[in-house]
DNA sequence: ACGCAACATGTCTGTACTTACATGTCGTCG
DNA sequence: CGACGACATGTAAGTACAGACATGTTGCGT
């Protein structure tokens, strides 16, 4: 349950409306934990049944802001202090390299090129953006700082796939010599791909 | 739909029983992409119907083994080589980072030493088992090198990680003197956009 | 003969999440 | 004044996934 806890830490820093929630979610959030608007407001209309949050105001266009009470600082203080963290994690483009032996060669060297050139790409923008974090045209406040320590980490992890790519596109460890010479389907034979 | 896929390219190392791929994926895949058992069983069901795999035999304890068929294989590779990779990654560690203004300084520097032993432990972990497999102990099937790609890919990871956790650390980004200024509600508002 | 652990396969219920659809508001540009 | 785009909030339907519960089998130790 961590879009509850991520709603809950978001509006830590200020009142916010479920559509200015999607926005960061989709900005800063999304690229470690995806969320789209209609969980995003069901999840709210919970919280705040729960008490954790409560109606601020009411603007135009029927905007509902939201406002943490005491109880949900007091909740995700807890969640952060007590909860133990989760360290499993998915990644698809992991998890394909399983597959790679199933891969016709030349495909598999472009894939990897696209792969390394993806993260290299990402961490590159990201390491942009931390430094004019690091120029300090967003102020210090202690949330810039700690984006500033999340950006590294989006930064390092990007650069170790994009390196990891690399390696693999390197390495001879799935040469096109030994393409076909796997047998899937134990005595049965493989059939031409 | 990674589970289907990931199935199937199991699948076409050989055939297997549901328990099986339970098994393999709770020990190879399960830190990438954690699935239970029902949802395998039901998958398989699923895949069978689809006519992707079939029953290849029965043995003791009402045990079934599936095989992959040429339609599978087709469908497994066509996912490789066609669908486009999701590189969007759920990870409750760096997720939490954005969050961290809200703990105490004590607690987080806790909390940083133990994510950073963690990561290093795995790291480490994983660097012991690729040895083996370099020493050739596990064979030399493509299979067995795809494996240690995916591997190395898991070592980077788990490297990068450990090591942003000492640089958090080590960095004053966070300092004790800070805490408590942080205007959680009211004034102080939300950031410019 | 009995019990127990590991093997093996499922159902059921509830929650998390995605995608598509539906609706209404406000400002501005022509 | 009419069209349009950005703002803003939702419902509905379906899939993915997790956790609890249920059931039967086989081999082994005692």
């Amino acid at each position: 349950m961590s879009l509850r806890h991520g709603l809950l830490g978001l509006l830590a820093e200020g009142p916010a409306s479920g559509y200015d929630l999607a926005r960061r979610f989709s900005e800063a959030l999304g690229s470690v934990w995806p969320a789209q608007h209609p969980q995003i407001y069901s999840e709210l209309t919970r919280l705040e049944a729960a008490g954790l949050i409560e109606v601020e105001s009411t603007g135009p266009r029927r905007r509902k802001a939201y406002r943490i009470t005491d109880e949900g600082l007091a909740e995700v203080r807890r969640w952060l202090a007590e909860v133990e963290v989760d360290h499993t994690f998915r990644m698809e483009t992991l998890f394909r390299a399983y597959f790679f032996w199933l891969m016709d060669p030349e495909d598999l060297k472009a894939h990897l090129r696209s792969e390394q050139a993806f993260f290299a790409d990402t961490a590159a923008a990201l390491r942009g953006y931390a430094e004019t974090k690091d120029r300090g045209e967003w102020g210090t406040s202690t949330q810039t700082r700690a984006m500033r320590i999340a950006l590294e980490a989006g930064i390092r992890i990007n650069e170790a796939l994009a390196g990891w790519a690399q390696w693999a596109h390197e390495t001879d460890l799935m040469s096109a010599e030994d393409f076909g010479t796997a047998k899937p389907e134990g005595d049965a034979g493989e059939p031409a791909g």
